[in-house]
DNA sequence: CTGTTAGCGCGTTCAT
DNA sequence: ATGAACGCGCTAACAG
């Protein structure tokens, strides 16, 4: 019975050019075996005599046939699939975070599913919900917005996960080391005079935030500068405007700022044109800083001087170790951190 | 037997805590109904009495069931997954699309499969070839770098293709217009008053460039204009290098252009970068115009004139007519083209 | 070395 | 309105 109809599909195949699915038993049938050898050949599993081999590689090629993922996933219960979740895939940053963790994935023979959270909570618990359901075998999560008892819970859902820029106990983690960059960049100002530094962070539920932040207080305590509030703000968004808006309350209310450090590069841009129109200087008058060293930052004028991260490595360290969690049961928990490198250009030199 | 074998899985779930998933038939039972029953309240098929309703549904909350993607897309042959292939995820025009296109994909309960070409023809078949085998329900295909008659063959395997920035007989297409856009450009320099334009197209493979060169050149006919083969350069690279060294290599060349149409926004940046070490004031000496409207075009200075199109709308657009064309047998193949925007900035006023 | 028998978790006939 | 049986395409466990 069910070589017949296998038969008659195949007929149908031919007679309509209509490529419905090789199976793996027209691949049987035509090699005359039996589909548990086509499926030890397609697995290089157990052994096989030569000559059984090449007769079905041969069946193999001639039909075209590629066994059905969904079908293997389901046997298997591995989907060779990575979830990969962003705030925004359209902010380049988290870009270069996905085009290095599909370099990694691919390489692997992994694929990528892409979610985009919108940097929204809500979405981002609702994804990690589908992906488990459409039994991906691991997550990259990025940025995690999410509140820790939710995100713990979420998290213990999957079978391997890794964050970044976000520390979980209990997970895996790729961060950079936001609190040291921030800590270098106040060094650096310092160390160049500035006396007056003002600080434009990001939102408080940004762990990069909140550690810039931590980083900046540590290192002008450290310094023996005495922390005045009066010159910190936070942005409303993490943006050009956001840091115009911000930067023009900054520095009229406090004319004295000789150093303004910001969330990061476009908050910095706006800082830059919120000068621009109070006629101060950059650098003379005030240096301006930024992070992540976009493509703007060596665009603008004044050139920025920010941070700098290797967003792909990490979005591919991120996916490799997360394979070795899959691969290895003992690799349960890694941290890894990545340094930040200071990049000096025009506006604070 | 097999309820026996559920029983005792439930019963180790319950003991580990760690829950293996959630299976149809559980639910089923421990609702005291068959499985049909708990795939039709799934489905919202057939009918079914409200009291066995809420119960299952009582029984589906309480066990927090999920079905299985995978086992149903065994079942009935789709995935709600679709496929989208971009020349490379980190480029910013493309991370706009792909956002767009998820959007619309989670808005209609799909799920996006992120694929990397990276710029590479080979790779872009085997990302082909590999959605097929992940049985995705369509393909979103972002300018393909494939010959015409591999492509036709890949996009048939297909049930449903949808090529942005790419047009193939017989295949939905969504694109900018970019021959318009060209010539918009043309226009306006021209009705500034510059005589001597010249073009720094960008690679020959890339669809946008040859459509952009082809306005160019009817548009400058259109206008009386002869066409000198000596105004053209094509960039190496289609970035920042690219245009300073094809820009360098125009404008020494001849000294009388007093307009430079660039491919997109980087290689514009680059003419600017050139401009400025020969000597030559933009927009006074030469006007440079970029296209795609990035970020940068009104960073760098002076701000660029460029052409914009709304690249999220495209890429939105794109997966709602892959969806269509799923759905409606008929929707068998569209064109839709949109129409850039001039943007006029201070380097073409 | 190879074939048989059983599922993986779900939807889809058919009966009832 | 509900249930039983079968199949999707593949791998796993056990024979031989």
């Amino acid at each position: 019975m069910s070589d017949n109809g296998g038969f008659i599909r195949l007929l149908f195949r031919y007679e309509t050019r209509m490529s419905l699915h090789v199976t793996i038993a027209d691949v049987a049938r035509e090699a005359g075996v039996s589909r548990q050898t086509v499926s030890r050949v397609l697995n290089n599993k157990g052994e096989i005599s030569n000559l059984t081999l090449h007769r079905v590689q041969q069946v193999i090629e001639r039909l075209d046939y590629r066994p059905s993922s969904i079908a293997r996933g389901l046997a298997t219960r591995q989907t060779r699939t990575i979830g990969l979740i962003v705030p925004d895939i359209a902010n380049p940053y988290f870009a270069d975070i996905g085009r290095g963790a599909d370099d990694a994935a691919h390489e692997a023979g992994y694929s990528l599913l892409l979610c985009n959270a919108v940097e929204d909570p809500d979405r981002e618990a609702e994804l990690l919900r589908t992906l488990e359901q459409r039994a991906v075998d691991g997550v990259v999560l990025c940025s995690s917005r999410l509140p820790e008892p939710i995100l713990t819970d979420l998290v213990k859902r999957h079978a391997a996960v890794v964050l970044i820029n976000r520390v979980l106990a209990g997970s895996s983690v790729i961060c950079v080391d936001d609190a040291r960059g921030a800590a270098m960049v106040v060094q650096h100002l310092l160390g160049s005079g500035r006396r007056r530094i003002g600080l434009l962070a990001g939102s408080q539920i940004s762990h990069s935030s909140r550690e810039r932040t931590r980083g900046f207080i540590e290192a002008m305590t450290a310094a023996g500068k005495e922390l005045d509030p009066a010159l910190t703000r936070r942005c409303d968004s993490q943006d050009m405007d956001g840091g115009y808006h911000a930067g023009l309350s900054l520095l009229t209310a406090r004319p004295d700022v000789d150093g303004v450090i910001c969330y990061n590069d476009l908050v910095a841009t706006g800082v830059l044109r919120a000068c621009a129109e109070l006629g101060r200087r950059v650098p003379d008058d005030v240096a301006v800083t930024g992070a992540d060293d976009t493509l703007l930052a060596s665009l603008v004028t004044p050139a920025l001087t920010t941070l700098r991260s290797d967003r792909q490595a990490i979005g591919a360290t991120a996916l490799r170790t997360l394979l070795d969690q899959l691969h290895d049961a003992q690799g349960a928990c890694n941290t890894l951190v990545f340094q930040p490198e200071l990049i000096v250009r025009a506006s604070a030199p």
